[in-house]
DNA sequence: CCCGGGCTTTGGTCCGACCACATGTCCTGT
DNA sequence: ACAGGACATGTGGTCGGACCAAAGCCCGGG
């Protein structure tokens, strides 16, 4: 089999001032809370720029790993932190708006993902979640509720459950998936021709889902979080198609 | 309900020109392929200086979404593309590293994208792919071959089937899955008893995968493969614990 | 016609300076 | 002694200008 030859290119030394911040993340001597050296201190020992040294810090921000805070005191200066839903959910609206992934894809990707996290909250959802999950229901079933405060409402109960199945990874990806969607959501309930009887409907899956897994029935509510989900995308308008 | 403040300070003048560039995005001004003018020109333009701008493009490269070459010619400058994976990876193997998921969380992620992945692979995948597949196999199993190399085989063996699958996002999300646990997969591999055995057990999955695949028989596949990836993490020991 | 060297364009890097802001510090007035 | 405010300090954020390296383009010489 012909080796994969790929360019090398390392020369930007943002990228290798990248590559040693890693590699003491990945050596565990930067932790999550660690402060690092002011940048006018650590450039001229890392030997580079204070320029290139900053562009490799806001690369590391992007990805979540890192926030800067200007001024003095015990918060200021550049640290680790995690945060990946932020990055992950501007990655995924990105791309998806530049038609890396058909409405299709991220339609199956719901499917999959949530249909496990309401299986996983079944068994080890928080009642205080599932109390602001009903919270949410309640809201968003009065009749004054607007289209884009559903939206918005929908989005956090689907989130909230999510992040409630114990699983922080699934939890983050199912997040960033339905934000990436948004957009399209939103357009697509606007059009809708009997708001109130859509909304109606929507709600009710909503709270039956509560009520299943409440009772611990995961499998039933793994299949009507489906039923959810392609009903509503099957409304939906595809701006992009798939390369 | 108590309204959920959050800071404002959108003072930052790379985020604003991030912003606006994001805008021109959604928007379908810019698509993958397009140009964008040289820095020197649009820094100017925007109001800001060329560091500001050099960040907010730095910023849209660690997503994935643009490339820059210096240089004349028709491939240089800052380039619209789309490259979520690499982006992707990054960002799971340093939150993983930063202890934001417990191997806990990346198994089950891990199993609830490849039960998709070998399901619609069973359906769509194309044969050369299967072929390629197939050639990985073999490699595989020769007997001389090396831990590291396995590890690397294994990889591109999972991620080319995620692939095939038919759907883009979710071959990046279990492609990025895969990745972030990589070296974690590898030391365990190191470590074990008899590597050679090792080696045939879980290539013999690979092999009988691949047929049930090649037959159509997706469920069995989408049962097989969580069988072969609850082995494998089960060998593995976490170094981190979920928070 | 070919080819080779210089030119132009482009991103990458560096340096020095200043700004805004939050905090610490110290001085002064009561 | 205490309180309040003016000043000093340290931090990231921004700016402008300069130079470097590399990749194509162009033109002149053979």
């Amino acid at each position: 089999m012909p080796v994969e030859w790929q360019p090398v290119r390392q020369s930007r030394t943002h990228e290798l001032v990248l590559q040693t911040i890693e590699e003491r993340v990945f050596a565990g001597e930067l932790k999550a809370g660690d402060r690092l050296p002011p940048e006018r201190e650590l450039a001229p020992v890392l030997g580079v720029s204070r320029s290139a040294l900053r562009e490799a810090l806001r690369v590391l921000e992007t990805i979540g790993v890192l926030v800067a805070q200007p001024g003095r005191g015990p918060d200021s200066g550049a640290r680790i932190v995690r945060n990946p839903d932020d990055a992950l959910g501007r990655l995924l609206r990105l791309h998806f708006a530049l038609g890396s992934y058909s409405l299709h894809d991220v339609l199956e990707a719901r499917v999959v993902l949530e249909r496990s996290s309401w299986e996983a909250a079944a068994r080890h959802a928080r009642a205080e979640d599932l109390d602001a999950a009903g919270e949410l229901v309640r809201r968003m079933g009065e009749p004054d509720v607007g289209v884009a405060e559903f939206n918005d409402l929908d989005t956090r109960f689907h989130v909230l459950i999510a992040g409630s199945s114990g699983n922080a990874l699934t939890s983050t990806l199912t997040s960033a998936v339905r934000e990436s969607v948004r957009p399209l959501i939103l357009r697509a309930l606007e059009e809708t021709d009997d708001w109130p009887a859509t909304a109606g409907a929507l709600n009710a899956q909503h709270a039956r889902l509560l009520e299943l897994v409440r009772e611990g029935r995961g499998g039933e509510a793994a299949d009507l979080v489906e039923e959810h989900i392609r009903g509503l995308h099957g409304t939906l308008v595809d701006g992009n198609d798939a390369p």
